[in-house]
DNA sequence: TATGAATGAGCATTCATTCAT
DNA sequence: GATGAATGAATGCTCATTCAT
C-alpha cells in the first residue's frame, strides 16, 4: 500500500487532482492574485516543491483549469446546434435542451465556471469563440427557416451569451432558478420579445 | 504663475484628478493586483508620497473611482424610466434613448466603465443594483401595458443587463457599433423577438 | 489685534510655547519614534512649515525639552543639600523637604518628567549627573556625621535616585501617593532600615 | 555536513535561535524602532524572508525576548522567598542569595534584560509582576518575623526594583561591581540604613 | 508669521519559486 | 514522490523635511 493506505501507484495522479481541484475553489473564491499557492498546497497537505512537481507555475495551473473549462464548454455548444427538418412548433424545446446542457454543466461545475467565464484572462476569448459558434448555429438555424431574417445573429449571439453569463451568476449559482427553468425563460424572452401581442 | 506652468491655487486639485485618471487607466488595462501605485505616479510626474496625500491607499482610489462610475449609472437608469401615456408606436425609439445615453456614458468613460462593470469586487453588486432599477422601471412600464404580462420582468432586466455587458464590451469597446446602434438592436431582440412571423 | 484676538507680537511666543506643550504630552505619551511631527502640528492648529520655523527639527524640540527638564531637575537637586549643625532628629524632615519639593516637580511636569527620566537617550546622563550632586551632598553630609560612615555614598545615591524613579512612576504618576508621604516612607527606609530593632 | 558545515536536520533551529540571539543585541543597542530587520537579517547571514519563516513580524520577535526575560526573571524571583525558622543572623546572607542570582541572570543576559527591564512597552508591567511577588515574600518574612512590622512592604519592594534597575544600568552593565557585591550593599543599605549608630 | 504642495529616503512585509537531500 | 529551508524581487506605505509664495 501507498502512504496513508491509498492504493499505490495513484499516490501522484491523486495528489495532482487533489491539487486541481483545491485550486480551482481557491481561485474561483478569491481571484488569481488573492490566491496563494502556499494555501493551496496547504489545503491538499502537501509542500510547495511538491506543487511544482505537477505543475510549473502558478500560472500554469491556472491555465490547465482554464483549458478544462474551455473544452467542455466549446464541446457542448457545438452539440446544441439544431437538426435540419424540425417543426417550428419543437423548436423551443429543442433550443432548451442545449442551453439546460450548458447550464448543468455550469451548474456542476462552479468554481471552474467562474474561472473560465469572468476570472481568466482569456475569458473574452473563450466566450468570444463560444459567440462564433453560437453565430454559426444561429445562422445555420436562420437559414432553415427557424427565425426571422432581419436581425443580425452575430448579435444575438453575443446578447445570448451575456444573458446566460449574467443569469448564470445571479440565478444559476445563487441556487434561485434550476438550468431547465433559465434555459426556457431565455427561449422565451428571445424567440417572442416582450410586445404585447 | 505656478509651478511648470500651471494656474495657481488649483494644483492640488490638479494633482488628485490627474491622478485618478491615470489610475482608472492603468486600472482598466491591467487590472487591480497588476496596477502599481509606481506606474500611477510615474505617469502623473509626481512621487509617491504625494500619491498619499491624495489618497490613503491603491484601495481607496480604486473604490473612489468606483463609487465615480456607480452614482453616474445609477442616475442614467433611473432617468430612463419611460413616462406613462405613451403610443405603443413610440416606445421602442423611447426606449432606445434611454440605452443610448447610457452606452455613451460607458463609450466616454471606458476605463471607469471596465472598473465598475467588470474589475472591481463590487461589480456584481452595481449590477444588482442596476438590475433592481431596471426592474422597477420595467414592471412600472409593464402596468402601464406596454409590455406583455406573462414575463418576468426581474429574469428580463437580468438579461438586459447581461447584454449590455457583453455588447459593450464586444461592440461599443472595439468601436464596432455606436451607442445608437447598440440601442436599436437589443430594443428590437428585446421588444420583437427571433420568431417568425 | 493679532489674529485671532491674541495679543499682538506674541502670536509667534505663543506658538512655539504652544508647540512644546503638545510635543511634551506626545512624547511622554507615545515615546520618541511613534510620535508624529503631523500629529503635533495637527493639535497646535498649525502647518509643518510654522513648526519648522520654530524648531530646525524633530530632535530639536525633543532636546529642548529634554533640556528644560535637565536644568530644573539638577537645581532642585542642588537647593536640597543639608546645612551643616542640625540637630540629628530633625534630620529626617529636613531631607525630606528637598525630595518632597523634587516629588512636587515631577508631579506638576508629568510629561517632561517621563521624557527626561525615562525616554531621552540622555535620561542615563541626566541621572547619573543627579547621582553625582547626590553623592557630593550626602558625603558632605557624612562627613558632618548625619549618616553613618560604613557605607558607600555613591551607590546610596544610585539606590535613591532608583527609588524615585520607581516611586515616581508607579505612586506618583498614578495618584496613589502625594510628593511628601513619599519623601517620608524614603527617609524612613533609608534612614532606619528594615531590621527588627 | 549541511550547507555551510553546520550539523544537518537542525539548520532551521538553527536560523530561528541565531535570529533571536543578533535581535536581542540589535534591540539593546538601538531599541525598538531603530532596530532594522534588514540589519538582523545581514547580521544573521540570511536573507529577509527567511525572518518571515520564523516571525510573523518585527513585534513578534521582540515579544519572544520580551516574553524569555519576563519568565525567568519572574522564576528567580519566586526562588527567592526565604524559608521560615531561620536565625536573624543568617538573614543578610540568604536575602544576598536570591539577589545575586537575579544579578547574575542579568549579568549573563544583558542584552534580554535591557529589553525587559528598559524597552519594552510591558517594562513596567513586568516590573509590577516582579513587585507583587517580592511584596509577597516580604510579607510572608516580615510575619516570619525577619523585619519590622512599621512598614509598608510593597512600597519597600517597589524601592528594591528601583534599586536593582538602577545598579543594574550602572554598575553591573559598566562592569563596576559583581552580582554579589551588589547582592550584599543592596542588604546592607535596606536592612540597616544610613542612621548613625 | 504662515502655508499649500511636494519629496527623498527608507522599511516591513509578501510570494512564487528553487536547491539539496 | 516528497520536503525542509531558503531566497530574489517586489510593493505599498510612512515621515521628517523643504520650497515657493
Amino acid at each position: 500500500m501507498g502512504k496513508r493506505g491509498r492504493k499505490q501507484g495513484s499516490s501522484g495522479e491523486h495528489s495532482k487532482a487533489q491539487l486541481l481541484s483545491i485550486a480551482a475553489d481557491e481561485f474561483a473564491e478569491h481571484g488569481y492574485f488573492s490566491t496563494k499557492i502556499s494555501t493551496i498546497v496547504k489545503k491538499a497537505g502537501v509542500t510547495q516543491p511538491t506543487f511544482y512537481l505537477y505543475f510549473p507555475s502558478k500560472e500554469a495551473i491556472f491555465q490547465e483549469l482554464v483549458g478544462l473549462f474551455r473544452n467542455k464548454f466549446a464541446l457542448l455548444t457545438k452539440k446544441s446546434r439544431l437538426e435540419t427538418g424540425l417543426e417550428l412548433d419543437s423548436l423551443p424545446g429543442r433550443i432548451a435542451i442545449g442551453l439546460t446542457a450548458i447550464f448543468q454543466f455550469f451548474y456542476d461545475n462552479r468554481s471552474l465556471t467562474k474561472i473560465g467565464l469572468y476570472l481568466s484572462d482569456d475569458a473574452e476569448e473563450i466566450k468570444n469563440d463560444i459567440v462564433q459558434l453560437i453565430t454559426e448555429n444561429l445562422e445555420s438555424e436562420q437559414r432553415d427557416g427557424y427565425f426571422r431574417t432581419n436581425v443580425e445573429m452575430r448579435t444575438v449571439a453575443e446578447s445570448l451569451v451575456g444573458i446566460m453569463e449574467r443569469l448564470t451568476a445571479t440565478y444559476l449559482f445563487q441556487d434561485k432558478k434550476k438550468p431547465e427553468e433559465l434555459a426556457r425563460e431565455i427561449v422565451d424572452l428571445l424567440l417572442y420579445g416582450l410586445q404585447v401581442k
